[in-house]
DNA sequence: CTCCGTTGAACAACCGTTTGCGCACCCTTC
DNA sequence: GAAGGGTGCGCAAACGGTTGTTCAACGGAG
């Protein structure tokens, strides 16, 4: 299990900057300003420029980037690491974020934990060894060991998703406030007075700020709303933790779940329950995943740009790397109410 | 959009060999033999390894990878790259690649191309800048240049997914003929004669092993059939594809899309073309996405084990690396049919 | 007491780039 | 014709490790 396997070079080893300057006959240190176009400060001979370009294009010289990253102490690399790659929620945002870093010469390293502490541990322990410049850090809990020493050392981060409370880190998260509200609103609306809320893990803040959007937009409505929390954001998570709340408050007709898997395992639960949804009980999802509008029935859900999120994260982080001093920033990725056929008014 | 921005250096730079060498009062050759646990060699007191490993936890110590790397040629990185990642089935893939890199110790680095060549370009190039050991190829058309580029420089690579009839290169591919052959079989016993199939891009592997199949097996039965080509495997083209297929065959009662996104697009067009799925024309697709069984209708398909796909294309890489003179060879996923609610006999 | 074999650790070269500095050379200018 | 100032490029020292080789010290044997 160890990466001693007696590895052998490549047959043959790619061509360094050294064999571009016996090529052309030029120092290695002239190749080396060509090639980094410092030929514009006027210090280099058109003609000598031309003979190194051609070598190195004969050649088929590629730079170093670890050598060069060595040097200059730049790898131009950042890691991102997220709680699940088979999350298409996250996959949007991945997306969103590498079109952003690849613009500006970034490559990404990613890394998908399970949900799981010690992976994380391990896998940002491997970035930083490659010396990324930087992390996007998706799986922020509270008391977050690896994070506490991504802090201590100064690493440039910026949490998405989730955040906590740690002074002089950026976020960028959904709106999950307004992106809740607007979905007990419509439950509201459609007449619904026995809502549930089925939460994801209880140390993650988008869990509490949804909670709490929750109950807050319940009582303003003069209303209150039961709960329960899922270890995990996955589908058998949410089955779990609706079946035990239909169990408990069987007058429930509607139910929002703190994302859209859960709101499927809700949709099962309700299923198995015996009840039908939309007609008996309401499910709404947030996050608005990819084929959201497919499944049976279609579910209605609070849709956060995830392209945008990740995009954003991603700037955000790139203007800490190059400037560390920068002040910490929590950035809000709107959120709105996609309607469609898992909510119905409640049966009269 | 360059890197050049002005980037400062992290406040407190990360501690060196030389820091824990002058820290333990050492040499720093002798600090690097016993993290490399190379003090197993008796050549090293056990006190002063002891003080060694003290001082470098004291310091929080952590070996710079891509110094290690540029000294001994190994960067225990390779690289992935994919067509879409905000494609699930691709992420099943990564998901079993990671999870044999990581326990080997290496790491990943990912790139979405968007099925575009140029994308593949640059990636590739970014890839092998940073020293990556292999790549896992899974973008692979005929008369791909990026690919043979890689095998000219004698990179070590495994083609997945996709293969070419390039000599000499390892690929690990679902097996296109079983499934395809079980889908076709399936829609007969049903009681189909007039399928289609939605094909996907003319130039790679998949799309023609598949046609091939189709056509072969409704041979067998005494069957011709028709097909059109989707230029990306997604929604939109499926939808395309069935379209015209439909104008054009009105008799038509069963489509085998070549890949489950093409699918969805299938019964999209069904449903605009006054028809229903699968009561008026049954669909079947391939790969067996995650959430394909609550689509609604759920698809019937040809699953491919993502997981295991991707696990042994990753094993692959790793044996090639270790063995650059290995032979060429490839492996086939195994397939199998599952069906669900988006197939049912033709009506009479 | 001398000599030699071990043992434990230091020395130094090297991996491929970058970059501050120095040094010829040539062209002006008095 | 010599001084002075550019220009165009080479020199060499890093960056943080790894590793073959050397070397000092120590203990034991003769």
């Amino acid at each position: 299990m160890s990466a001693s396997g007696g590895g052998e070079t490549r047959a043959t080893k790619p061509p360094t900057l050294r064999d571009v300057a016996r090529e052309a006959g030029v120092h290695v240190s002239t190749v080396s300003r060509v090639l980094n176009d410092q030929a514009a400060a006027g210090r280099i001979t058109p003609d000598t420029e031309e003979r190194i370009r051609e070598a190195a294009r004969r050649l088929g010289y590629r730079r170093n980037t670890i050598a060069r990253a060595l040097r200059t102490g730049r790898t131009l690399v950042v890691g991102m690491v997220i709680p699940d790659i088979a999350n298409l929620y996250q996959a949007g945002i991945t997306r969103g974020a590498g079109d952003i870093l690849y613009a500006d010469g970034f490559s990404l390293i990613l890394a998908s934990t399970d949900d799981d502490p010690e992976h994380a541990r391990t896998q940002v322990s491997a970035m930083l060894g490659v010396q990324a410049e930087g992390l996007m850090y998706g799986v922020a809990r509270e008391d977050d060991e690896v994070l506490a020493g991504l802090v201590e050392e100064s690493v440039p981060v910026v949490l998405f998703n989730r955040t906590v409370d740690t002074p002089g880190v950026s976020a960028v998260l959904p709106d999950d406030h307004t992106g809740t509200r607007l979905a007990v609103e419509h439950l509201l609306s459609l007449g619904h007075r026995n809502i549930v809320h089925v939460g994801g893990p209880e140390d993650v803040s988008s869990t509490v700020n949804r909670l709490g959007a929750f109950e807050a937009t319940l009582k303003s409505a003069g209303l209150t709303g039961s709960h329960g929390f899922a270890h995990r954001h996955i589908e058998e998570e949410g089955y779990r933790v609706t079946r035990a709340l239909l169990e408990e408050l069987p007058e429930t007709t509607a139910v929002l779940a703190a994302n859209d898997r859960l709101a499927l395992g809700a949709i099962d639960a309700i299923r198995d329950s015996g009840r039908i949804c939309p007609d008996d009980v309401s499910v709404v999802g947030f996050n608005d995943m990819p084929y959201g509008n497919r499944f049976s029935p279609p579910l209605t859900t609070v849709r956060i740009s995830q392209y945008d999120l990740g995009s954003m994260a991603a700037r955000l982080l790139l203007e800490t790397i190059a400037d560390p001093g920068r002040p910490a920033e929590t950035q809000l990725a709107p959120a709105e109410l996609v309607i469609r056929d898992s909510t119905a008014p409640p049966q009269t």
